[in-house]
DNA sequence: ATGACGATTTACT
DNA sequence: GTAAATCGTCATA
């Protein structure tokens, strides 16, 4: 008799990462993006709200014009790693890389709904400055709540999704119907149009864990 | 060495 | 709706 769940989660591998960043932020609705605590706890939460970010020609980019600096390393990296960015003084974000190698596109992970370790996310989220009180929808509706809920940290920019023990990303059990989602804009960029108002944000529609409807 | 900025979040009017 | 919080990072000197 096997040891194995009898329905074993089916984690991506490097092709489902090598695919151009429009498709990944599709296709990243819906799965799972899963959290290994070191002493072996798990987080996890399905990805409701991504953003495409396009490479050297996108002014919203980080990679924009072919900026290549030591924080936005992990963009120009094979596709399947994760870049995490520290912002604004005291966010982090974490996306995960498209394409191929020298290349630096990438999908923003923007909002999940938590599934796995909730208990564990309100408590990293309550050690915020916060005054009201901390509900559900809280915990990971927003790039900088959902990497303060996930302990995800500058500790895995570069990390391998396609074979890391701490974070990687899991199908999810159900088939994302296109009518199910919605695109627009992207969130909080500096840049004017047309990049500014390009629709390369995916959110799942009617989702309360969105980090703006 | 210095200054301006930010793929955000929170509280407040 | 507006504004503050807060500091790593990067461009400039």
């Amino acid at each position: 008799m096997s040891d194995r769940p009898s329905t074993p989660a089916a984690r991506w591998r490097r092709p489902d990462y090598a695919v151009d960043a429009e498709t990944l932020a599709r296709r990243l609705i819906g799965q799972l993006l899963v959290r290994i605590l070191e002493d072996g706890r798990r987080l996890s939460g399905m990805i409701v709200e991504t953003e495409a970010y396009l490479g050297r020609s996108d002014e919203g980019a980080h990679s924009f014009g072919g900026r290549r600096t030591q924080r936005n390393e992990s963009m120009y990296g094979p596709p399947g790693l994760c870049y995490v960015y520290f912002t604004y003084g005291m966010h982090h974000c974490v996306n995960v890389v498209a394409g191929k190698r020298e290349e630096p596109v990438a999908a923003l992970i923007r909002a999940l709904a938590p599934v796995e370790g909730i208990p564990l996310m309100r408590a990293a989220r309550s050690a915020s400055r916060r005054k009201s009180p901390l509900q559900e929808r809280d915990l990971c509706s927003g790039p900088g709540k959902l990497c303060q809920a996930m302990q995800i940290d500058r500790g895995l920019d570069g990390r391998d999704l396609a074979t890391d023990e701490e974070i990687f990303i899991e199908r999810g059990v159900e088939q994302i119907d296109e009518a199910d989602l919605s695109r627009s804009a992207r969130i909080g960029l500096g840049c004017g149009p047309p990049w500014s108002n390009a629709p390369l944000r995916w959110t799942l529609k009617g989702n309360r864990h969105l980090s703006r409807p």
